[in-house]
Formats: C-alpha cells, sequence, structure tokens
DNA sequence: GCATTTCACCTTGCATGCAAGCTGGAATGG
DNA sequence: CCATTCCAGCTTGCATGCAAGGTGAAATGC
C-alpha cells in the first residue's frame, strides 16, 4: 500500500505557462476566497491560493503526482514559492510531499470526512454560541444575512435547485463564523471547510434532499436572535452532525474513487 | 501604534553558534514537544521547533525583533529553512513578519486568550464527547491516565505543591485530546495549547488556588467513563470556562506587560 | 532650532546552484 | 525465465546570489 500509485498518473497541469504570475502582478488572482484579504502578497500566496483552488475544484484530482519543478515551470515562477506553498498545503492535509518522489494530491477518506466534521461540529458550535452571546451588538446586519440565506434555502427548496441551495448554504455557513469575531476559529474553519466543500459538492446530487436544512438553520437564527447561548451552539452542533450522518454513508458507498 | 518597537529592542539570542544544528544531525532536539514525532525532519522542523520552544519559554520575549540573518546564523544554518518556519510561526500567531523591518514575536494579548479559549472550549469538548461515544473500546488506558491524573491533581492539591498540579494538569488535558483519535483536533489543539500554556505558567502563582480543578475533572473522567457524550462534553467545556473567567480577569490586571 | 529632503544601508522575497539520496529500470548472472 | 546487482537520473532540501524596496538617520535648508 506504500509503493502503489494512485489511479490517475502523472499528468500535465492543465493551465498555460506563466497564468499566475501573470495574474498576479495586475493585482487579482484566478478565483481567490470570497474575501480578498490583501491585494498581492506575493507568490508564494499566488501558489497557495491557485494550487488550492486547483485542488478543490479537482482539476488536479487526488492521486496527481507532480514535481516541484513542474509546477513552478507552469506557474511561471521558480521552485521556492512553491515549495513554500507546499509545505502549507501538506500541513493542511491537501497533498503529501513523499519525500524524493513527488508531490501527491491526497485523497479524501471517509475517516478523513468525519474528523473533519468533527471539528466542524465544534467550532461552528462555538460560532454559533458567541453569536448568540452578543445578540445585542451590532450583528444586525450578520443576523439579517442568516436569516436571508435561510430564506434562500426554503425557496431554493420549493423549486428543487440544489445549486441555488448549495450557494445559500455555503452563503449561511460563511456568515455563521465571519460575524463570530474570533479570528482564529475563523482561520481554522476555514482550513477544513474547502476540504468538506469538495465532497459535499461532489455527492450533492446523490443525498436526499435536503429538507430539514431550512428549518435546522431557522432553529440557529432563532436561538441567537433570542440570545440563548446554550440553544445556538446546541443548534448548530445537531445540524452538523445531521449533515455528517446523511454525508459518510454516501462515501462509504461510492468508495472514494474520485474524491 | 504601528510605527513603534515594543520595549525590548534587538537582542542577542541567547545560544551558541550551530546549537540546534549540531543536536539535530545527533538526532535529538533541545527540548521538543512530548511525543517525539520524527527523528529529524530537516532543519525546517529543528528551526521552527527551537523558536517555537524559545517563544513559550520567554526566551524569546514578546517584542524582540530580529532578521532571518541573525537567527539563522545563530542557528547554524542558512536563511531558507529560518524563512520557512518564520511563515509557520506566522501563520500560527507566533511573530509577525514586518516586511521589511523584521521578525517581531507578538504579544499575547487578553483578547488572544479569549479567542484561544474559545477554541479550547469548543475542541476540548469535541474530544470528551468522541471519549465518550467510544467508551467501551480499547481506551481503558487513557482512562486510568485520566483518573491517575486526576488523582495526582488532587494530591497537590492537598500539600499545595502548585508545580505538580500544573504537571497533573497539563497531562490531563494531553490525554484527553491524545486519546480521542481525531488527529485534526490533535492538531489544532496543541496550537493554540502552547500559547495558553504560556499564560497559565506565568499566571500560575496569581491566581486562586484551583480547588474545583480536581472535581470538574473527576466529572469528565466520570461522564467519558459511563458514556454520556452529552455530559462529557459539557463538562469539558464548562471546565475550560471556569478556567478562562479565571485568568483573564488577572491578565487585565497584569496588563500584558510580559506576555 | 526645526522641518524637510536625501541617501546609504539593511531587510525580505525570490531565483538559482549544488549536493545527497532514493527509485526504477536495465543489465547481468544463475 | 527469474532473481540480483548496479547505475543513471530525477527528486527534494538547503545554501547562496541578486534585486527591489523601505527605514532611519544624517545632512541640509529655512
Amino acid at each position: 500500500m506504500s509503493g502503489r500509485k494512485g489511479a490517475a498518473t502523472k499528468r500535465q497541469v492543465a493551465t498555460q505557462t506563466g497564468k499566475v504570475a501573470r495574474a498576479a502582478a495586475e493585482g487579482r488572482m484566478p478565483s481567490g476566497s470570497p474575501e480578498s484579504e490583501q491585494a498581492s502578497e506575493g507568490r508564494v500566496e499566488a501558489a497557495y491560493r491557485y494550487l488550492r483552488n486547483a485542488i478543490l475544484s479537482n482539476d488536479l484530482p487526488a492521486g496527481f503526482q507532480a514535481a516541484e519543478n513542474e509546477i513552478a515551470t507552469q506557474l511561471g515562477m521558480s521552485r521556492t514559492p512553491v515549495h513554500e506553498a507546499m509545505a502549507r498545503l501538506q500541513e493542511e492535509g491537501f497533498v503529501q510531499i513523499l519525500p524524493r518522489k513527488g508531490i501527491l494530491v491526497r485523497a479524501l477518506t471517509p475517516a478523513d470526512l468525519l474528523e473533519i466534521y468533527d471539528v466542524l461540529i465544534a467550532l461552528e458550535g462555538a460560532a454559533a454560541e458567541l453569536l448568540a452571546a452578543e445578540a445585542d451588538r451590532a450583528l444586525s446586519s450578520t443576523l439579517a444575512e442568516l436569516q436571508a440565506s435561510t430564506d434562500a434555502m426554503a425557496s431554493a427548496l420549493r423549486t428543487d435547485d440544489l445549486d441555488a441551495w448549495r450557494v445559500a448554504d455555503e452563503r449561511f455557513h460563511d456568515m455563521l463564523v465571519a460575524g463570530c469575531g474570533n479570528s482564529r476559529i475563523k482561520r481554522m474553519i476555514a482550513t477544513v471547510a474547502g476540504q468538506s466543500h469538495r465532497a459535499r459538492r461532489l455527492t450533492l446530487h446523490l443525498r436526499p434532499a435536503p429538507i430539514n436544512s431550512a428549518t435546522e438553520h431557522q432553529a440557529i437564527v432563532d436561538a441567537i436572535r433570542s440570545g440563548d447561548v446554550a440553544a445556538a451552539g446546541e443548534a448548530a452542533r445537531a445540524h452538523r452532525r445531521h449533515a455528517r450522518s446523511q454525508l459518510v454513508p454516501i462515501l462509504k458507498r461510492i468508495n472514494f474513487r474520485q474524491l
């Protein structure tokens, strides 16, 4: 199980030469995270965002293997920034650096997903508690956003628009952590949430319609609005537990072939 | 607040030349983390551990400022591994890289500690829940360790041995996360726990005797042993909340002068 | 004496160069 | 035909070289 290469062997990276470097020079990213933190923070950041995005969007599927050299050439930079970006990606579990063999895009096993969901349950629960604890602060805008997302989800459910549902769902969870005010929770969730996104997007059309999701979100919003800390945390945790209980069996069934 | 240098200006790093490099070559670390993960994983890992330890033990106090060059020389390596180690330390909040000024060891403000404790509350609660959920697995050794630590704490409290209490307390919390089986929770807690250790050690003799700690730990152990998931999680969270409520006022009083 | 300008130095960021080591396959012996 | 040995090449890890860009202080003008 150690020396075996994944199903997907070496393959060309699907970009033109210097794609990221040129985009970064003009101040825009291919499709960075929703909140653009800073304009251009250097090539290592560019490489990191590009690679992370490529993995999450499955342009670099699990089992993909390449050398720093190739990636650096494709990105129009030297090996150094790619090397540092890879170190970050390895710490976050996206890739594995095989000592003298190259870089391997890791698969997401059901066990990984269970771990990720445990973290999400705990951290989003904490975020909900924090929001509820300061229900009187200037978070009315956050609360309005949460309510709007919940309404959008309910609406999308009525029209069976799963993609719209997914967008609204992601917006809800983004707002939940964005508004909680704890930057560490924010960053930690951002680290693990990407991986769950990948799995959720792939299984979106495989699982039963998330008919309870809007109700559960509404319960979270109500608890936050009323300032009930314990209820908010428990509602958020229950919501993620529920989602996990639906997702994991499906992943086991498709046997993580192309995660 | 931006251009001001901290109270501590540039100072020599208190080591001999090549300290870490030579130690790493022989396969031992100055004082790495309790669980030695791998033998020698390269200079960047050596630099990371050394610097992290130096910051946590206050050899590099907050406000300390230096260039990669100096540190690299002191550690007997080139700038490259130091640079990568610094990137990691910055992501974890230990230092701040001032674009063209040098590396600044960050202070730990009360706000930071609040954030850290929120994370600890959430993640250790999850760990306790996980342990309780598989109360019948082969975790009897973990449970025994937890019970032993709790007993040691009670004993240390009776003899007013605060240092022994701290050791037992840290062992308890280490076991709690080590036994939970979720590697991501483990790593995330390890990341933030170091910072809380720094604060707790500094305030150890300033806060009221932790007379309730043994009782609270016992409640966690009992809930895990009986497999009561919700009770275990809530007990762990309550314990950390309690600790936080004692710690934060003290930090505000001493006004984070030398954190 | 104070504000302003300038300039040399120091710092990081990245490219490139170099070495060690493992891999995989080819060549060889049985 | 199979096992064994050896070797060449490719890989990462780290050192060093180079350039862009601020910083801070000294020098200068008012």
